[in-house]
DNA sequence: TATTTTTACGCAAACGTTCCCGATAACGAT
DNA sequence: ATCGTTATCGGGAACGTTTGCGTAAAAATA
């Protein structure tokens, strides 16, 4: 099926007028007159008119489109930061693209080639948990296309970035699940390589450290599909459990991990909080229905997704090159239920 | 910022080439010598020539891209669907391009507008729950651009259609309820002329009738908002427990609208399924975590995605128009558990 | 009236690519 | 020696717009 277009050559043609003088009079330039204007603008808007967004592209070498690529969209924070980044670029008068890398660093270098091959002005990107090489993202960086991280941040690269404070949310979750009583704290999070496992990584020790607990690297489980394969986490747990000094406590890192240990601490039949206590890392937007309902550290994913936009459009538009970068860390929220109970 | 792109230009005026030389040449046509060839080959590897899609979309008239329209993404449907999506578009070779309405039918009418000025080989959409006139799709229907509905779909338009068996999946809700005792079943759902509310709200009154209970109309509720305003919800759940005959179970049409209603019960203090059983039409994949684990209707999103996608993509490359269509109805799932128990 | 200025418009190039139509040379066939 | 083939390449239009430059007519000025 084809489209048949109406262009300004059409317009030109039924009123006689050449093409640049239609083009003019569309723009309101001064120098058409306003008989011919009046013409032109009525005419257009009788067939209906609308510019070629594609010839506009050519021409002005814009697309006012952005990319985004996430791990996948199926995810409570991921969801919800499109939905963030989407209601910033509607208002700016950009297109939202959309690509899903999986988890998978190969595919992920398939999708930037594909998407930056100049038919999108600038790329908003959360990495896959496969990727610690980030050459495909650096190259094009490098090459001038404006490229705003969030979440999951390249720290190799220097433009801005958009991240919630994982450090200090950690803090929060592991200190709060101390004040209730617990010591033996396991935290299980995505790959080890990704910012934000280590910076939770770093917050969860601080919080230990703070209040005299040793840390215990057995009590550390890395997931390296991030939840996404169920076993890898019922394995997990599973060595968890099968310690000497068994942990009373466990803090996750990230939405599908978190749903992922729920899910299979139901089938390894332990209770919440009392068999183990738990408080997740995680958007869910139910945690209030959970059974116990669920602590969580909150992150601000539609804020994140409004910030990164606004600054990936900031330098897309940016006449002379942007130099000046910067972190931009938003606050967590500790909210408390039940599933993190005192002992 | 800007790009510097490198174009078919530059790789004729490095080799001393023309650009139609240079352009037959990367496509491999056979009236260049496998010299010549070889010069352009290895020369665009070098300096890393990327073949731009603008230009290439204003000559063929086709931009390899679909766009998509759906209320809000944030949505365990509407993210598992869009990710059906992602993944046949991906493989075919097209970019998805996303908008939401957030049940607007302004926002859409312009949204349409600004999506389908030729910028988009092809629409996937599920209409907000404000749409009742569906002139706007039908105007660029008419023109030629291939439009696949999916989920909430407008009847009146002929064209290709993917749902899931709302009148089955309700019916077989509504008769699950029934056979473990209930009797005096509420529905609350979207939008009255939604054709999703439509279909389930038929499947619900089909499984009353079979089992010879009286429909009752005080007993369904509309929400015009599909369950994004809280007190919508809270009143129509209030409403239903001031009537002198209190309803014993409730079957939730959609998924905001089902996490919603198990929210206020929350807050009402009505306990599930003591006070109220409750089925939700709903794709959540943490119901077993609820407290009690919700019985739920499940929808095929990832697949509806995909068909919905396969079938457009039909249309935008078919030579000739298109005058067959379908109408995919694929099936639901009923997965209970303790929410819905017997009285 | 002659000259300059303004008004209002058209021509053509450019954005990057494809593709139709030639054009040139080499070469074998007549 | 002439002709038709074949192989290999270039010129230029086209896709839909914008825009710098040129220019005719009309208006203003001298």
């Amino acid at each position: 099926m084809k489209f048949e277009p109406v262009t300004i050559k059409d317009i030109g043609k039924a009123l006689g007028l050449s093409t640049s003088t239609v083009s003019r009079a569309l723009r309101g330039s001064y120098e058409i007159s306003s008989e011919t204007k009046r013409l032109v603008l009525e005419y257009a808007e009788k067939i209906n008119y609308r510019p070629n967004p594609i010839a506009l592209s050519l021409k002005e070498r814009r697309n006012h489109s952005i990319g985004i690529i996430v791990c996948e969209i199926a995810n409570n924070f991921f969801s919800q930061a499109i939905n963030g980044i989407e209601s910033i670029a509607y208002n700016r008068g950009y297109h939202v693209i959309m690509s899903q890398s999986h988890e998978s660093y190969e595919r992920e270098i398939v999708i930037v080639d594909h998407l930056a091959s100049r038919s999108v002005d600038g790329l908003l990107v959360s990495v896959s948990s496969e990727t610690q090489d980030y050459t495909h993202f650096k190259n094009l960086y490098d090459k001038g296309l404006p490229i705003v991280f969030f979440d999951r941040v390249a720290n190799e690269i220097i433009t801005h970035k958009v991240i919630a404070d994982n450090f200090k949310g950690a803090f929060d979750a592991t200190e709060h699940l101390i004040e209730n009583g617990f010591k033996r704290i396991a935290h299980i999070t995505s790959a080890p390589y990704l910012s934000i496992s280590e910076e939770r990584l770093e917050g969860y020790k601080a919080a230990l450290q703070k209040h005299d607990i040793a840390f215990d690297e057995k009590l550390v489980h890395y997931c390296y599909h991030g939840g996404m394969i169920y076993d890898e986490i019922e394995t997990a747990l599973t060595k968890l459990f099968k310690l000497k000094l068994k942990p009373d406590a466990l803090f996750t890192g990230g939405d599908r991990v978190t749903t992922t240990c729920m899910q299979a601490l139901q089938k390894l039949n332990k209770k919440i909080p009392d068999d183990i206590a738990v408080i997740g890392f995680t958007n869910t937007n139910v945690g209030e229905l959970f059974n116990p309902a669920l602590s969580v550290v909150r992150q601000p994913a539609f804020e994140i997704g409004q910030v990164a936009t606004e600054l990936l459009i900031s330098m897309i538009e940016s006449k002379r090159p942007v130099t000046d970068f910067e972190t931009k860390i938003l606050q967590t929220e500790l909210i408390v239920r039940d599933s993190s109970g005192k002992v």
